[in-house]
DNA sequence: TAACATCTTTACGTGAACGTAAAGGTAAGC
DNA sequence: GCTTACCTTTACGTTCACGTAAAGATGTTA
């Protein structure tokens, strides 16, 4: 710890954000690196280089995190893209942002939609699981089958 | 209403439960009928024909609202398909049954998942909206923009 | 220095879920 | 009897989201 280290410390030349590798942020997403260059050919991503290689900052980390949430949720690479591209364009026209808000509303009608039909699959899976673990029990009891 | 019409009201000869054409459910669930010809293709219904015209009864249409619903929340045929010859095999042996809780499970996981992803999704899109609107309103007050 | 682990690009292959003609049958209405 | 609307089958085409070699660069370890 000297001086010379401390200044470095405070010092804008040392932000050493952390930053993954693709086999790293494969394994923590468990995704395979083709589709996290799939996503980058997409235009979804869009790591920086070191040298050929590619280096994902936090933020980059975050957006793929992002997408995944997506796609569970049944959202095109196409529609988080454009998400992406409308949240990131701060130029933030009124037709761009009348855009947003056409889009965040279409979602969240979506969601809404898969809330409901959740409770209702829970309802149905309860009844299922019941009826099965008595029939189950049943067997094991009496031998019936 | 006279003797003749209420007999015949009661009389078991006059089940005639409702049955549907192909553009009816069609039109009725938003999807072509190529879509749902395929999935009796696939295997996940089995109307009865009139001729050669395919004949949906009220059970088929429910099996059709099913699918739907499965689909919206990521389900896929295949996997459907093997819910619904669960639930159907009668025979229920412990083996299907245990294959039958073994899928509920999962199935639960995910929508547990996925209920998990809308909140997060829902707070982001409350967050990207007010942006939005605040932001539409300044160019509406001040033309600033 | 040789072997590995991990990265790269290029490019063809694949499964799921339909789309889209093409060609024809049937029943209702003018 | 002709059109219109809806149904049918057959079969090839398409989109999306990757999978899967193949062949090579780079860096670390034995």
């Amino acid at each position: 710890m000297n001086v010379v280290k401390q200044t470095e410390k405070h010092s804008a030349s040392n932000k050493k954000e952390k930053t993954y590798s693709i086999g790293e942020l494969s394994k923590v997403f468990d995704v395979t690196p083709r589709s996290i260059r799939f996503y980058e050919e997409q235009g979804l991503l869009s790591p920086t280089r070191s040298g050929q290689t590619r280096v994902y900052s936090k933020k980059d980390k975050v957006r793929l995190k992002l997408i995944l949430r997506g796609k569970r949720l049944g959202f095109s690479l196409a529609e988080t893209r454009t998400l992406f591209n409308l949240y990131d364009s701060h130029q933030n026209s009124k037709i761009q942002l009348q855009a947003m808000l056409e889009m965040t509303k279409e979602k969240r009608a979506l969601l809404i939609q898969q809330l409901e039909d959740i409770n209702v699959l829970m309802i149905e899976l309860n009844e299922v699981e019941s009826r099965c673990q008595d029939e189950l029990e049943q067997i094991n009891k009496g031998k019936t089958a």
